[in-house]
DNA sequence: GTATCTGCAAAAATTTTGCTAGTAT
DNA sequence: ATACTAGCAAAATTTTTGCAGATAC
């Protein structure tokens, strides 16, 4: 029996969803190589073995697997464009429920610091995005 | 003479941007206080001002401003949602030109550590996206 | 059997584009 | 004078929604 199979199964069970194919099939189509892919990606690619897909489904869950921990979003996607006035190092807190983002000083975290440096990569910035829970969700998922 | 106008007209002057009335305004919207403001919202503000601006206005803009480094992205924004199917530890090298994604093992970084804990913030995952140039993008402007 | 999920089509939201007139240098 | 920029309207993209029928548990 295909080990990706048994696996994608087992993550559904665990976290109470449906196993159906069409998110057997999405599951495969993301996780067949690494990279970085779009919905629009996926949906061209599933389309091959499910003609009949729609791209909501996609859409709907794509949301479903990353708030469920079985994929990652690349970096936190916060619907539009953000733009940041402070120009001081800083870093953010990004709660993955309600989407707020705080500024913390980068003073408060240990320096970024590379121990390989990426061939041909030239750095310019370090971006910290600390991922979790604010205050106020965690109260309300509390009781 | 105000502050901010001198800085404005001089961060322009060194970026060979033209000091508009529009831009100005946009800027003193965005700069007014620390925040995370999407296009929208900054339209909102600065239409108070300039209500014949349109939102094309303020999205060639932003988008100005932050090729010129003017103003930063809060996280690098992809165009749309990005997925990622490993699960490993692992950070981004992103390009600001091309916008190219690699991965990079989380062991090649000094693990990232807090020297003071947020308060009330329940720490999950540390996302770190590190900014530069390619090496494709580096040959390009290199001549 | 029941809750959940899919497909569809339509709408909403976000972002880009082309062009003319206006403005900064 | 020249190059760049703003406004406008329209299109292109991206994402969400509601609901009837289908599927998983």
């Amino acid at each position: 029996m295909p080990k990706e199979k048994l696996d994608f199964d087992g993550l559904c069970r665990e976290r109470h969803l449906a196993a159906t194919h069409q998110r057997r099939i999405i599951f495969q189509a993301v996780t067949a190589a690494p990279g970085h892919y779009s919905p629009e990606e996926i949906y061209e690619v599933v389309r091959k073995q499910i003609p009949s897909i729609s791209v909501a489904t996609i859409y709907k869950n794509l949301k479903t697997f990353v708030e469920a921990g079985i994929l990652h979003e690349v970096s936190p996607h916060h619907g539009s464009l953000r733009v940041d006035p402070t120009l001081t190092p800083h870093h953010h807190l990004v709660c993955r429920k309600c989407k707020s983002i705080t500024d913390i000083d980068a003073k408060f975290l240990d320096p970024v610091r590379l121990r390989r440096a990426p061939k041909g990569f030239k750095i310019e910035q370090f971006a910290v995005d600390i991922l979790g829970t604010c205050s106020k969700c965690a109260k309300q998922s509390a009781h």
